[in-house]
DNA sequence: CGCCACGTCGTAAACGTTTACCGGTTGGTG
DNA sequence: CACCAACCGGTAAACGTTTACGACGTGGCG
């Protein structure tokens, strides 16, 4: 582990200067015979370029950091995987930061752009606040929003449409012929349960404010959200979870209560995670597109970083709606528990 | 975004020199009307540290590379997420790296330490090679192992404990009165191929050729694999698995026999993911401890990385039975598909 | 009153690259 | 044979820090 070769060990030892050596190995237009010298004392010497120094001179790190809200969290981990690729193929390596949704640490990064570790962001809020605004406008590095951010504000913004999702899922439980579609949601969130409100109006179904219930995000709050709305009304035939971990804390309580689903219960998901997939019954889930979100982001990133400086721009990506055995059209007793 | 201000702007501002401004900023003793105006200056102009150039000079990066199998992988993700708030605590990046298991590209790490981007790296290879170990041998900076290495290899070493694992999952299927247990395994791995030997050995039970199916490493793959085996034997009474996608596969294939899960055939999986909990019947699962030995890896490295040059270290982590309702005791019906 | 110790700060070198600029050599052309 | 273009490659500056060294001034002590 001693210290390596540098470009000026190499010039000594191929006989040259350290900005022959440098020509050569950045392949500019160089005598054969000076190549050949310097190739072989870089070989013998093992020589690998030193990717600071370089930073330092070129102002590129070829790094790009991902700030997600939780290491934890399926739809985060999503995006992280079809972010990977899209940035090793383009060159650049992946600095992870997780904020655990604590905007304090979310302002802290955007600040560290500052110390110019990275050429880019790419950032997937929570919620956007005022103190996130003002850091965007001040951000010394191009960075990626994946949420929503008001016109103006100087970031590509890459968003979900949870509005669609929403109305995608109440239409198709409607379409079974369910007709008290619950929804158990996250924190206080105001699109989806407002979009909830309108696909019901789009239907002319009544809205029922016993029929909503929040919650937090994870598997044993989106239980006790669901036992709680369940202990209210009993007629519920159907429910509408903001993601899948809380559709699964509704499921075990729906098992766990005696009621079948999808017979007695049809339960959709959000976000459509691997566990949507490897739950039992198969729940049915609206897919945000965390994975597409994640692949354009980064591809506006590294767009951005080669190319030059346009406008913002502001891409949607549409929602999709898997449908799987907790809304299966009839009860097949494929997707019932015992 | 324009240029931001460096220690020289500062300086001008504050009329005092660039040595004054690092040593105010770097805390070393000044005189107090020197720090007010450097403070001051620095304020204004909102400066902020440049990362590269001062990794440059002081040859520490405060990065550390993660070379993760596949970001798919849930036993990697649980090593992630155990990892990061480690490094996150002591002051370091996190640098992502994904090899896809292309041996290529786990060498072509290694070689890059040698471009002095981080500081250390902690490296999963499903399996070392020699061109692994010779690359370690060459290593520009200190490396951290989690799987097996060789004594003398100059790289900390984390390792999960399989064999025990092995034997924990068979002696629990051979406590519940299971004598015809299968193993659908990852691929041609010797160490849990021999366990599962001796262990039914220990147990006083024959070994079957027919019983071991060897397959791919996905659910897919896992389920193939079980599909042949139950064609070959029809009284299995118990499959362990090599991972739990692979269990997952198993149990599509047993539904989709009409095999009740635990009644007809018990299933173990193994590393005990997200999945297992998520899935119906839940999974039981041996934990090789995968978030573990990602918290450990990154504590042995941070060590190392502070720390001075002590003689590799070498640590085992126990693996743990989780119990669900896959093996459940008896038939409870709570477990079993209809 | 002179010397020394000490506190403070500025000058400059160094980290390992890239690159502008310029001087020297070569070969072709008038 | 002289001149010019083209080609090569060396010198040095620059990227933004940190830090060794030394200069300067002040105060205390002999």
């Amino acid at each position: 582990m001693a210290d390596g070769p540098t470009i000026t060990t190499i010039a000594e030892r191929a006989g040259v200067s350290i900005a022959s050596v440098s020509r050569v190995l950045n392949g500019l237009p160089t005598r054969q015979e000076t190549v050949r010298k310097v190739m072989a004392a870089a070989d013998e010497l093992g020589y690998v370029r030193n990717a600071v120094a370089r930073s330092l001179k070129s102002r590129r790190t070829h790094q790009v950091a991902f700030a997600m809200t939780d290491v934890g969290d399926p739809a985060c981990l999503a995006m992280l995987r079809a972010i990977q690729p899209v940035l090793k193929a383009a060159g650049y390596r992946l600095v992870l930061h997780s904020t655990d949704a604590v905007v304090a640490d979310e302002i802290d990064v955007l600040h560290s752009l500052g110390e110019r570790y990275v050429d880019g962001l790419i950032m997937s809020p929570p919620r956007v606040t005022d103190a996130h605004l003002e850091m965007l406008a001040a951000a010394r590095a191009p960075v990626v929003i994946i949420g929503s951010v008001p016109e103006g504000t100087p970031a590509d913004n890459v968003r979900a449409d949870s509005r669609t999702g929403v109305k995608l899922a109440v239409d198709h439980l409607h379409s079974l012929g369910r007709r008290r579609i619950g929804m158990v949601g996250g924190p206080l969130d105001t699109v989806p349960g407002a979009a909830y409100r309108e696909a019901l109006d789009g239907l002319g179904l009544p809205y029922d404010a016993d029929l909503v219930q929040i919650g937090g995000r994870h598997r044993a709050e989106g239980g006790r959200a669901a036992a709680e709305l369940l202990a209210r009304v009993s007629d519920v035939d159907a429910l509408l979870c903001a993601n899948d971990l809380i559709a699964l804390g509704a499921l075990d309580v729906l098992r766990a209560s005696g009621r079948r689903v999808p017979d007695d219960v049809a339960v959709v998901g959000m976000d459509d995670t691997d566990l949507a997939a490897a739950s039992w019954p198969a729940l049915s889930s609206v897919s945000l597109g965390s994975a597409e979100r994640g692949r354009v982001a980064a591809e506006l990133l590294v767009d951005r970083l080669r190319g030059g400086d346009r406008e913002p721009r502001v891409v949607t990506v549409p929602p999709r709606l898997v449908v799987r055995a907790s809304t299966a059209e009839a009860a097949t007793g494929e997707g019932a528990p015992a």
